[in-house]
DNA sequence: TTCCATGCAAACACTTTGCACCGTG
DNA sequence: CACGGTGCAAAGTGTTTGCATGGAA
């Protein structure tokens, strides 16, 4: 398995070091997280990585296809593992809870883009905005600025 | 008009200025553009307003509803008046153009995430990621972040 | 032994904030 | 004439970069 990552890294030229694959563990073993959350993750487990080493091997990682990034909030982007199926996202503005739905669900409305505009959507970084059920009701006015918690 | 606007914002407590009126000019004047824009179009009318200004008052115009903004990219929001047809988004990870699509292209869709998971899409807030018809046939090694093959 | 990768600190882009003054209502 | 708005500069976030050193292949 980590032979098959260095094969993969090797592929396009890249190296294997244990801060890449530290990184790729930690963003696996958070489901979703900023970057900030994946430096934090992996120092926790033996010392020190850097904040640059971090940022640029979640590019790295996510030129591979090993993980991909999201747009949860306006702020800093959201990091995942590309294994386990695709899907997108659901975020409420209200109560920030965040919705994974299975790629299927757009398959109709993907289709249709492609066939009126020619566009190929990359479902897996798609984000919709909107409000839960239970924020739909009362609909409270909306805090443009409120900062989430790390989303489930 | 003004006469209009000045109401809309006494409603919220809030007071027309010249300052305010030249930002909403300006975001209607340029279709689509970030608070960069908006600013730097602003100073090419009269003289003097200020960065924060522009920041402040694109927000007190969004509580309003007057103005809108999606991201386009992963950098500065685009903000837009929210006069004229309620619209989507396509934006081409290659080229960067963007496609603005009638929101009744992704009504089944956002019928369905009512229907299926009770969420309540925030239409005019959407912006779809992908490649547009020129750029899909040809995938070039592209911008910083341009997004790489889909993974397994 | 060759390059890619790393750490570190400084630079960056975008946005927000504190404060004194200004001007609308 | 009170209170919201403005300009200015400084402080914040989140991210990137230059450079010398370190380590995978």
């Amino acid at each position: 398995m980590a032979d098959d990552l260095r094969a993969r890294l090797r592929g396009k030229g890249f190296r294997l070091t244990p801060q890449r694959q530290l990184i790729l563990d930690a963003v696996e073993r958070l489901g979703h997280g900023t970057a900030e959350d994946v430096l934090a993750e992996v120092q926790q487990q033996v010392s020190a990585v850097n904040q640059s080493t971090v940022y640029r091997n979640l590019d790295v990682l996510e030129q591979l296809g090993l993980v991909r990034h999201i747009h949860l909030t306006g702020k800093a982007p959201t990091y995942h593992s590309t294994s386990g199926p695709q899907h997108f996202h659901l975020t409420c503005r209200n109560c920030r809870c965040v919705i994974s739905v299975d790629q299927d669900v757009a398959a109709e409305f993907t289709a249709r883009l492609r066939a009126e505009h020619g566009f190929v959507v990359d479902v897996g970084h798609l984000t919709v905005f909107g409000h839960c059920e239970s924020c739909d009701r009362s609909d409270p006015p909306e805090d443009p600025h409120a900062q989430p918690e790390s989303p489930a």
